[in-house]
Parts: C-alpha cells; sequence; structure tokens
RNA sequence: CGCGGGGUGGAGCAGUCGGUAGCUCGUCGGGCUCAUAACCCGGAGGCCGCAGGUUCAAGUCCUGCCCCCGCAACCA
C-alpha cells in the first residue's frame, strides 16, 4: 500500500484579495503536495478559508451584505487565485461549511465536559459602545483603541482553555520532536517566549460579536477564530469528535506537513497541538513556518498602490514564470524579495536563456540535421559521462532538497541540468559535426543525450512548473516517466520525432516594454486606494464642566530628551513645570528626534496617575494630535512663548 | 544584562569535522553560430562587520564591541 502524506496550508482570513507573499503559500505547498505525489505517495493536500471574526462582520456591515455574502465574494477570489496558480488540493475547506461548523461544535462541547475547557470571566477594560474588551497595553491614551471612549473594568463570562495543563507535555514532546518545527531557529523563539515563562489560558469563545461558530450549549457564545480555524485540519478530513471518525481520517491524520507563514507558528506550534493533546490526537509531524515574500521596494501596502497580484503576474509573464520565481527566490529561513526587476532578470536569465533556448535549440537541431528523428546510435564519447551523471544524478538531489523543503535548492538541481546540456552543445559542436557525414552517428548520439537529459530534467519539473513540464515533454516527443526511472540514462526511445517546429517556452522579457506595463497595472490600483479617508473617530460622550475641571493641564518646557533603551518608541523627557521637573515617557520616537525637542513648550497633564513604561517612571502625558491612523503626529504648543508652569484651561 | 537569527567580491546566497573562499546574476574580454542578441570559456572584483585570543593553520573555535532582522515588552 502506498504511504499516505497529508500536507496542508494555512487558511488564509477572507477579508481581502490575497497579495502575491499570500499566493507564495499555496505555490510552496502544492509543489511539494506534487512531488510527494511523484514519489509515490498517497497525498492529499487541503487548503482553505478562515471566514469568521469580528473583522468580516465589520467590513461585512460596512458594504451593506451578510458576513457569509462577504465571505463568500472574497473567498470566491481566493479560490480563483490558488486555481490559476495550479494548487492541486483535494480539498478547498471553508469554515463556514456545514461538516466542520457541527464538528467545531462537538469539540467545543467535548472539550467542556471533559473540563479542559471552563467558564470563567474575562476581566478587562471594556469599552461598552464596542462591546470589546481590552488589555491596558491596547488602550490608546487611556481610551478604547477604536472608538476613543472611555472604558471600565468589567467581567464578562467567557469560557478558557487550561492550556497550562498540558505545557509540559508540550515541551517535551517539542523537544524530543527536533522535526516538529521548522525551521528550528523558531523553535527557541517559542519556547523562550511563550513556553517556559508559564502559559496562560486561552480565551476560547466571544460575546462582543456574533459571526461565529455559536457554542451550541450556550448560543450566546462564539468560538474564539483560532480554535475554529486550527481544527479545520481534521474537521476537513472528518474527524468526528467523540464518534467514529470517518475512514480517511483515520488514514490521514497525523498530518506530516503544516505549511504556515512564520508569523502564525505560535498557534501551530502552541495552542494546535494542545488542542489535539486534550482530544488525545496525535501532534502533526511538521510545521513549518515559511519566511515572507516582501516586495523589495518597501511594504507592499494598498495605499501605495504598489501591491503584486498573482493574477496580474500571471497575465504579464504566464502561471509557472510566477511559480518559479517565488519558489526559486524564497530562501528557507530569511524572507525573499521580489521587484519587477529581479522578477525580470531571473525568468529571462533562467527561464528564456538556460532552459527554453537549450529546449529551442536542440529540437531546432534534431530537425535541421535528421529531420526530427531522434536515434540512440551508442557512438559514445568520453565527454558524454559527465551529462549523463549529472541528468542520472539529479533526482537524488532535488530528493534530498525537497526532504528538507529547500525548495530553491530542488529548482536549482533541475537547472544544473540544463546548465550542463548548453555546455555539452558547446563541446560536443553538433554544427561541425553535421558537416561530416563520417560523422553521423556520433551527432545523432549527441543530440540523442541532449533529448534524454531534457526529459528527466522535464520530468522532475512537473512538481515546479506543471504545464511547463508538459510543453517540454511534447517539444521533444517523450512521456512522462515515473521518478524510479530517472535513475537510468537512455530510455527515450530510439526513433521517437521531437515537435517539428520548436516552440517558444518562454520569450525573452523586454525590461522597458515590462515596466512600463508595471506602471500602468500600479496606477490602476492606486485609484481607487485614494479617497479611503480614514473616518475621523465621533465625537465622545458629553462631560460636565466639573469633569472638565478635573483635569490639570500645564504649560511645561522640555528641559532634556532621550530615547528609552530597548523600546521602539518611547522618548523619555524631562520637563520642566517652572517649580518643579518631571519625567514623562511619551511613545513619539516615530515622529520626533531627541533633540528636536529640547526647548519646546509643551501641554502636560499634569494630574495624570504615574505609570511605568519599559522599565522608567511616567508622570504625566503630553499632548499631541494625530491622524487616526497615526501617520502624523504633532506636539501641541502655545502660539506666543510663555512660562512654564502656566495653567491651561 | 529579555530570547533568537544574521553581517562573505556590485546584488542575492553557499561554506558540513578549523587546512588553497565558492555558486547564481551583473560587469569586462574572448570563443562559437545550432538557438530566444541566446550558448560556451576566461578576467576583474572579497581587510569573509570591528577588535582581541586559541592554533602550525580561523569565514569556520573563544571573548568583547558595532550594525541589521525576527519574537517578546512598550504609545498614559
Amino acid at each position: 500500500m502506498r504511504q499516505k502524506y497529508y500536507i496542508t496550508t494555512a487558511i488564509p482570513y477572507a477579508s481581502g484579495k490575497p497579495h502575491i507573499g499570500n499566493t507564495y503559500e499555496a505555490i510552496l505547498a502544492d509543489s511539494i503536495a506534487r512531488w510527494k505525489r511523484y514519489e509515490g505517495y498517497d497525498v492529499y493536500f487541503q487548503t482553505g478559508t478562515d471566514e469568521h471574526g469580528q473583522k468580516i462582520e465589520t467590513k461585512a456591515k460596512n458594504a451593506g451584505v451578510t458576513p457569509k455574502e462577504y465571505a463568500d465574494g472574497v473567498v470566491g477570489e481566493i479560490r480563483r487565485l490558488w486555481d490559476l496558480v495550479g494548487t492541486s488540493y483535494d480539498r478547498f475547506i471553508r469554515t463556514t461549511d456545514d461538516d466542520h461548523v457541527q464538528a467545531v461544535q462537538k469539540i467545543f462541547k467535548y472539550l467542556y465536559d471533559k473540563g479542559d475547557i471552563y467558564k470563567g470571566a474575562y476581566e478587562g477594560l471594556y469599552c461598552v459602545e464596542c462591546e470589546s474588551f481590552f488589555t491596558p497595553s491596547q488602550l490608546v491614551n487611556g481610551k478604547c483603541p477604536d472608538c476613543g471612549r472611555d472604558v471600565q473594568p468589567a467581567r464578562e463570562e467567557a469560557y478558557f482553555f487550561k492550556m497550562s495543563k498540558y505545557a509540559d507535555r508540550l515541551i517535551d514532546y517539542i523537544n524530543t520532536h527536533p522535526d516538529f518545527i521548522k525551521p528550528v531557529s523558531r523553535k527557541n523563539e517559542m519556547m523562550n517566549n511563550f513556553l517556559l515563562p508559564g502559559l496562560r489560558d486561552l480565551c476560547v469563545s466571544r460575546t462582543s460579536f456574533s459571526w461565529g461558530i455559536p457554542v451550541d450549549f450556550d448560543p450566546k457564545h462564539v468560538v474564539y477564530v483560532w480554535l475554529d480555524a486550527l481544527v479545520n485540519y481534521i474537521t476537513g478530513i472528518g474527524y468526528n469528535c467523540g464518534g467514529e471518525s470517518s475512514e480517511l481520517f483515520k488514514k490521514l491524520w497525523p498530518a506530516d506537513l503544516h505549511v504556515i507563514g512564520k508569523d502564525i507558528i505560535r498557534f501551530h506550534t502552541i495552542y494546535w497541538p494542545i488542542f489535539l493533546m486534550a482530544l488525545d490526537l496525535p501532534l502533526p509531524k511538521t510545521v513549518f513556518g515559511h519566511p515572507w515574500l516582501l516586495q523589495g521596494d518597501g511594504k507592499m501596502s494598498k495605499s501605495k498602490g504598489n501591491v503584486m497580484y498573482a493574477d496580474d503576474l500571471a497575465d504579464l509573464f504566464g502561471v509557472d514564470a510566477v511559480r518559479y520565481y517565488v519558489l526559486h527566490d524564497m530562501p528557507f529561513d530569511n524572507d525573499g524579495t521580489i521587484t519587477w526587476d529581479t522578477l525580470i532578470e531571473r525568468l529571462n536569465a533562467d527561464l528564456a536563456n538556460t532552459l527554453g533556448n537549450l529546449v529551442n535549440r536542440t529540437v531546432a537541431m534534431s530537425n535541421k540535421y535528421f529531420g526530427g528523428t531522434v536515434r540512440d546510435t551508442g557512438v559514445a564519447e568520453p565527454v558524454d559521462a559527465e551529462l549523463k551523471a549529472v541528468a542520472v544524478g539529479a533526482r537524488d538531489c532535488v530528493k534530498k532538497a525537497m526532504d528538507e523543503l529547500v525548495i530553491s535548492d530542488a529548482l536549482e538541481e533541475i537547472f544544473n541540468i540544463f546548465r550542463r546540456c548548453n555546455k555539452y552543445i558547446d563541446e560536443t559542436a553538433p554544427w561541425v559535426l553535421a558537416k561530416d557525414p563520417e560523422k553521423a552517428d556520433r551527432l545523432a548520439e549527441v543530440l540523442y543525450n541532449l533529448i534524454e537529459s531534457i526529459s528527466i530534467g522535464a520530468n522532475l519539473l512537473r512538481a515546479f512548473l506543471p504545464a511547463t513540464a508538459e510543453r517540454i515533454l511534447k517539444e521533444i516527443g517523450a512521456e512522462p516517466r515515473n521518478i524510479e526511472s530517472l535513475e537510468h540514462f537512455g530510455l527515450y526511445p530510439s526513433e521517437n520525432k521531437v515537435a517539428e517546429k520548436p516552440e517558444i517556452l518562454f520569450a525573452r522579457l523586454d525590461p522597458k516594454v515590462v515596466m512600463e506595463q508595471a506602471e500602468a497595472l500600479m496606477a490602476k490600483q492606486k485609484k481607487p486606494a485614494e479617497p479611503e479617508q480614514p473616518a475621523l473617530p465621533p465625537i465622545k460622550d458629553e462631560i460636565t464642566y466639573d469633569e472638565f475641571g478635573k483635569l490639570d493641564l500645564r504649560l511645561a518646557k522640555v528641559v532634556a530628551c532621550e530615547e528609552v533603551k530597548r523600546s521602539k518608541k518611547l522618548l523619555k523627557l524631562t520637563v520642566s513645570l517652572g517649580n518643579e521637573e518631571r519625567t514623562v515617557v511619551s511613545g513619539i520616537k516615530n515622529w520626533y528626534k531627541p533633540e528636536d525637542l529640547v526647548g519646546k513648550t509643551v501641554v502636560l497633564v499634569a494630574n495624570l496617575k504615574p505609570v511605568t513604561l519599559c522599565g522608567v517612571e511616567s508622570h504625566g502625558m503630553i499632548l499631541a494630535a494625530s491622524d487616526p491612523e497615526d501617520k502624523e503626529l504633532a506636539f501641541l504648543s502655545p502660539v506666543k512663548d510663555l512660562p512654564a508652569g502656566w495653567v491651561v484651561r
């Protein structure tokens, strides 16, 4: 019986169209899935979408549609992109699928009955208007980060998961299973930041919004989106909690590989394994947190109008070119980059020159010298040995790279065959042989060796560039081969014919033309993004003059200012109030340099309760104005130069 | 002293157990003409972040420092 291989991607959140960096994950997982199939595994590949949660609820409300309708639209888009790039999934699960919803409810109930989920109270600062809880650190200037209103301490009933119960088992598991977290550098991150300091129980239900899977025995609660989303890996293949699971599940679980982005490693290597332990299920063998594909000239963002999408790229370059780029230029450990320049360069150098041109010239010569017939005449020369060695050895090299999930190396190994072929053509100079009728059999052998090498390369390419592999095989008149056969040189049937007229596999790209097309795309994107003015927060609830009078605002002169060590945003200011000096910490490093502030007069909330930030005690708060997204910010300062200490009212 | 990763020719990376510093792209020169101005060969270009140390020998081991990145903390 063939060995099973269960691979998944993370399920992207259906709140908007995914850019090329997100689509990369589908391509990456797809290549692994295809490769494993080629290796002979019985592969099951699952991907899908995560559709619940407040964000989608809100977006839907703004768009005037139901959350499901909203999600349907985005999911359609995601699925279209996944299909476009050739994702060969067996199931595309949606967290709104009936079977998933029911399975999640069962799981929740089971864990509750078992005592791993208990009903408790969520204590925090609550904003009535937004119906949301916040931790003190989430607040903006002590107010609700969403609407700016006051928050109040409150308790709300919620369900919690006993994370700590399983922490030791998980620590032990991670330590004894070196393949569990890849790359290993992430392992320490998880251990040191979360596991070893101790896990806090996780709140796994929400009552502040309703777009989610209801807890069936307590319907005002919906299941926390991460619990909902993570279990897709088991619900999608028929896990039945507390009952008889499907045959598929029994066959597939535990998963062999979860392909996810490095940003959600925590959920997949801590919460997910612990949920599984609670369900008495084995843990996945490997969680691969891949790096990100970043746009080289600054981060991709809609407002900049520089987002690259897989469909646009595929229109310009073709699907396989896009697949090639993201697979090849993505290192295993560090983030990769994509720019129009590197894209053009890579596609020209590798796909057009090395590969496309090789196939083209080889087919052309076969036609020119032998009317398209390829013959194995057996007239070997020592120079052939190295070519054959490279061609025949490639499979194991690719295999090794794939086992380590270093896809770029796998591609490199395949292209080494093509590079070697080009060199071989030069070494054997077929056009010289062609001039001597005596050498006809040698010439035939040379071309045979080339065709056979290309055939091996094309077969290896099938997992990565499926369409291209097929086109190459058609060009050279070869049939797909199984992986075992690739260690034998000479299986291309003698007397076969190549295509009559070589087809251009990848046309060379003219950087000038491509850049123009790119500019046009970017310009088109920019337009609709422009009018998206961030809404100003509504005016807060009315207060009395007395309440206002509680504030003590003073003019303060900055006498010294320095950065707070180890903090990203904080500056430590020393201000004079005329008769006293104080230390104030302010999160304004992004907008001000320390030296800019010294000597300035600002407005201080002088009677605010002191707090400690990053180890520095702050006595008061400096007033500043900013846009809702904090892109710009400026201090308030009196129009006229006034002495420090004066009261503002 | 929060934890971790990294600093290698113009760019992106490799370098396992310490022993002549390699690959892809670009660049310059040459060759070839079957091919998509493509292919092949060769050259130039590297205080291997900085400073010490161990060693016959260090990119590779040890110590200190600087810089970048990820995670955590932090916008009163």
